[in-house]
DNA sequence: GCAAGGTC
């Protein structure tokens, strides 16, 4: 017996071919520049149910086809509103890959799918039947197996191989609905879009595109700048209070924070200094141990926002990175949503790889040594159910050939990777209450005793206060050194950043940890937002702010009247994920969402066209205030 | 020339 089996990436085919085969095989290269990825591994193993057979490990990369409209609907060849219920066709994207398959297919029994665990895995495998098939009509849905596996440990990897399951229908119609909706609302809105914008913007401008992921994240850096607009100051008075100890002064906040009436915080003020004109009295001493807890095991969004933070690198710019140090194989696969090992997951081993680095070696020793710093990393509550957090795998020394945006990115994940398996930061958290008349005020203070983590991640900062909290005994009065009404105003928000984006969108569903990045980069290239440096506070960032166009787009998308949902808000793209679960579930079908997601666009589409005017009112309104 | 999702 021959089996086929197919990874969704030639990584994966590697892995899990080394690991079958003992060691024992033989790979034949796929001919042609665009299949260099694309290796054929053979090797035998045994499986229980089919006993010793040979075995073709290869791979895709990727999705293998992709959903288009025929040419007698492409952009200018049809009314936009045709492409609602435009008739689609599959096209192969890369044919070198696709017919690999086909070829290996002939020769072989059985189909055994290794795509990643996921519902876009699920759709790949079907992806990968389609091929097989061509040439080989024994290779069926119905017939072709499916390995299930979560990481690439080996008795996990030799289990999945050894229990297969089925390819899992509902997933694949699923992505079927989500590719052809994205496809259908994203071409007729864009194309509508363009046409009408293209009447008042400059010649050679980007066109003007919709999309269900693109709009909420416009949508978000547009709240945002509306909300700085918009903010009016408000003053605040509040009362401050010091009191002086054996030369050292305390200041102290009012635990009411602050009031916007300047006359009652006056006249509380003047009651209390009546009340006590020089003391005031402690009622309350407290000193409790405090715990600064190490990161979790990292993911695709949480290193892009830390490199935003720590780094200034864009979301784009770090992935892009990764992508580069994995497939240098210096790192694990860097799109994971996991932020949990796999038990059985050696992690001693991957920390003992980075002994011999002169910056952090010394480091890595002392998490191994016999004092016992190592800690095994908090357990997450996220999982893809496809890859383990991103972790280093082999050292690459200072002389490895990385640029330097490469050299900082694998330093963080190796100090990220080296943090979460050290202890916690310890620390003494102390505070101070006093009753001064009628009112009470506190002072907080820290003392780090153990830096833990924090001596490797030194991007985070927990430090003690700069000045210790005097030492007070309950009930002791002492004596007061200033007392006074200050006043203060509230603050506008703080302009976009675009960890914070990166933040909503993931919190909002919007994007998956593989194209939060490419949403980001979109908005950028098709100028409906840029780039700001601001020097707020005491550092340089960068900002994100709207453009005129991104501005009136969502300002005339808001003015459209659509009463059900909002095209620029993220609870559309939300609504649709929860649907694609019920399908996955059962409980609805695809024709069913596709139907009702088509007639709410139709409908906002009709708005569109009876409304062209207001839509681009509202880029030239934009406009016109930024003069 | 459109989308979003995989991946190199």
């Amino acid at each position: 017996m021959h089996i086929l089996c197919v990874a969704e990436k030639p990584s994966i085919a590697s892995s899990v071919a080394r690991t079958l085969s003992g060691g024992n095989s033989r790979t034949r290269q796929v001919k042609g520049k665009a299949g260099r990825f694309a290796r054929n591994i053979d090797f035998t193993f045994d499986f229980p149910e089919f006993g010793r057979c040979d075995v073709t490990m290869t791979s895709v990369a990727g999705h293998v086809t992709n959903i288009d409209f025929p040419d007698q609907y492409s952009w200018g060849h049809c009314n936009p509103e045709a492409l609602f219920d435009a008739p689609t066709i599959i096209k192969v994207g890369n044919p070198v890959i696709a017919d690999n398959i086909t070829k290996e297919a002939q020769n072989c029994d059985l189909l055994m799918i290794w795509t990643d665990c996921d519902r876009e895995g699920e759709y790949i495998g079907w992806e990968i039947v389609q091929q097989a098939s061509i040439r080989n009509r024994g290779m069926t849905l119905e017939s072709a197996y499916r390995a299930r596996f979560s990481h690439l440990e080996r008795s996990h990897v030799i289990y999945a191989a050894k229990h297969p399951v089925r390819l899992d229908k509902k997933a694949i119609e699923a992505v079927k609905t989500r590719m052809e909706l994205d496809l259908r609302t994203g071409a007729c809105l864009t194309r509508f879009l363009t046409g009408l914008f293209g009447r008042v913007l400059d010649k050679g401008s980007p066109m003007v595109s919709y999309g269900g992921c693109q709009f909420p994240t416009l949508g978000f850096v547009v709240d945002r700048y509306k909300r700085i607009k918009m903010f009016k100051k408000e003053p605040f008075w509040q009362i401050s209070l010091a009191f002086k100890k054996k030369q050292k002064q305390c200041l102290m906040t009012w635990e009411r924070g602050h009031l916007f009436d300047r006359l009652v915080t006056v006249c509380i003020y003047q009651n209390c200094l009546k009340l006590e004109p020089e003391s005031a009295t402690v009622i309350g001493v407290d000193t409790k141990p405090t715990s600064n807890w190490a990161p979790l095991p990292l993911t695709t969004v949480e290193m892009q926002k830390d490199c935003g933070r720590f780094f200034k690198l864009t979301a784009k710019d770090t992935l892009s990175a990764a992508e580069t140090l994995y497939t240098k194989g210096f790192i694990s696969y860097p799109r994971t949503e996991t932020d949990t090992f796999p038990k059985a997951m050696d992690l001693r081993k991957l920390v003992e790889k980075q002994v011999e680095s002169s910056k952090w070696g010394a480091y890595a020793r002392s998490l191994l040594d016999d004092t016992g710093n190592f800690r095994q990393p908090r357990t997450g509550k996220h999982s893809d159910e496809a890859h383990p957090p991103i972790h280093p795998i082999i050292l690459a020394g200072e002389q490895a050939s990385l640029t330097s945006v490469q050299k900082t990115v694998y330093e963080y994940v190796v100090r990220r990777f080296l943090a979460c398996c050290s202890p916690d930061a310890k620390g003494l958290k102390s505070s101070i209450r006093v009753k001064w008349g009628t009112e009470v005020f506190r002072a907080a203070g820290l003392v780090v005793t153990s830096n833990g983590y924090l001596e490797i991640f030194i991007y985070s900062k927990w430090k003690s206060s700069r000045t210790s909290l005097p030492e007070v005994e309950l009930n002791e009065r002492v004596k007061l050194c200033k007392v006074l009404v200050t006043e203060g105003s509230t603050e506008p928000p703080k302009k976009l950043t675009e960890t914070e984006l990166i933040a909503l969108m993931d919190a909002n569903g919007i994007g998956t940890d593989a194209t939060i990045a490419e949403h980001i980069d979109k908005i950028k290239s098709r100028n409906y937002v840029i780039m700001q440096k601001t020097s707020e506070g005491r550092s340089k960032t960068s900002v994100i702010v709207p453009t005129e166009l991104g501005y009136g787009l969502v300002e005339g998308f808001n003015r459209l009247g659509l009463i059900k949902i909002s095209l620029t808000k993220p609870f559309l793209r939300r609504m649709l994920e929860t649907k694609l679960k019920y399908i996955c579930e059962g409980q609805v079908s695809r024709k069913d969402v596709l139907a009702e997601t088509i007639s709410l666009y139709r409908e906002a589409y009709t708005l569109m066209t009876r409304q062209q005017s207001l839509l681009l009112q509202s880029y030239k309104e934009a406009i016109r205030t930024n003069d």
